[in-house]
DNA sequence: GTCTATACTAGGATAGAC
DNA sequence: GTCTATCCTAGTATAGAC
């Protein structure tokens, strides 16, 4: 029927998520009032559970919806191509854009969900899990092929995703630099990662030869 | 005169600060309640305030403390060795032994710092700049020396820190790892982080110029 | 859809007895 | 050194008018 109300309820909706992720990001689900959220956008409290009807509500709809992007974009830069490398360049370019795209709500996403009950909690980790599972994926492929080196997968992967996340903390839209320029430089400490160190611990001496091992197949 | 008050006073302090530290890591600083403080040591609200006389007095004394220990090993295990190489790996133990070894300590030294006002804040953050500082030295003399070579010291040392700082989400002192592997397994990955990928496949020309960015922003 | 008004609980902090 | 008792503020949430 009346299409006003509707309009009207999208954006509150919408503004009242953006104003928790901000809030929920700077200090934290629990010491966040409803009071504030409400102030933020400009409504009473009263008005808010029109919306959702518990606090922790808004806080499973946050993590709930970013973490289907980027389990959904991940999927996608997954199966742009069955090589390891790219696959691992396509997530890190996802995961970084997620990060520093709205570096606010990837915050939210990453420290908070000890604040949604059991049930909740248990769907967001298996979101969060199935994403990881596609790091995890790319990197023992790229380990079976013999491109990759790494002596212990979920040490690897636990190590890029924290690199990545570590994005979130520093990133400015206004920095130094570029997304772009990040994304490149990440692409490289990851591949540095990407193979074991033991065949470079031997220093190389300067000006002989620097032989770095490239990708090759063991055999 | 008497030294029974002296004892007891040491040891509530003491029960004190470890359940503000347990509490502020699983719950955060905001989150925590004195009530919540004062039942776990068994004391009333009221005979905290004979020991601190606000709640962020004692995150302050947490921080204070924590960070002081790690840039005291910090600054000892840098000056066991003028090898960049060596200076690295001794850091990484220290860091480590510090992250795992008391990781709710770390938790709430790592991510509480908000809620100090503004003149405490500044003082816990000279504090861990400082130990940042001991990192990126020995990447850049490192890379002065040629034995790293990393395109971007500031980018190189956040990925270093973020990712050690991961073992106190995931680390369990009975878990499959020892804290020994572990170290092991970090030296591995940080030295393989430390040569970046490009500037390997030319060699370098030995004491030529190779120059390198020092510290600053990594944007 | 948004409001006013309010119920109820829990927060940090203090005074003063023992 | 630790307590009881209490102040005041702020928290989440609800009822019901408009």
């Amino acid at each position: 029927m009346e299409r006003a109300p509707t309009r009207k309820r999208e954006n509150s909706e919408q503004r009242i998520l953006d104003a928790a992720i901000s809030l929920f990001a700077t200090r934290g689900y629990a010491a966040t009032g409803i009071r504030q959220i409400a102030d933020k956008v400009g409504l009473t409290t009263a008005s808010l559970y029109y919306y959702a009807q518990t606090k922790d509500e808004l806080l499973l709809r946050v993590m709930r919806v970013g973490l289907g992007e980027l389990l959904a974009s991940g999927e996608e830069a997954v199966a742009a191509s069955t090589d390891p490398r790219e696959q691992i360049r396509g997530l890190l370019k996802v995961h970084l854009n997620f990060a520093a795209g709205n570096p606010e709500r990837a915050r939210v996403i990453d420290n908070e969900f000890q604040w949604l009950d059991d049930e909740d909690r248990e769907s967001v980790i298996a979101l969060r899990d199935a994403y990881e599972q596609l790091w995890a994926d790319a990197i023992t492929e790229g380990c079976r092929r013999g491109i990759f080196l790494v002596k212990n997968v979920s040490l690897t992967r636990l190590a890029l995703l924290e690199m990545c996340n570590g994005a979130t903390h520093w990133y400015r839209a206004n920095g130094p630099m570029s997304l772009e320029q990040i994304v490149l430089a990440f692409e490289d400490m990851a591949f540095a990662l990407l193979r074991t160190d033991e065949p470079l611990t031997v220093a190389p001496a300067p000006g002989a030869g620097l032989t770095v091992e490239t990708a090759q197949s063991p055999q």
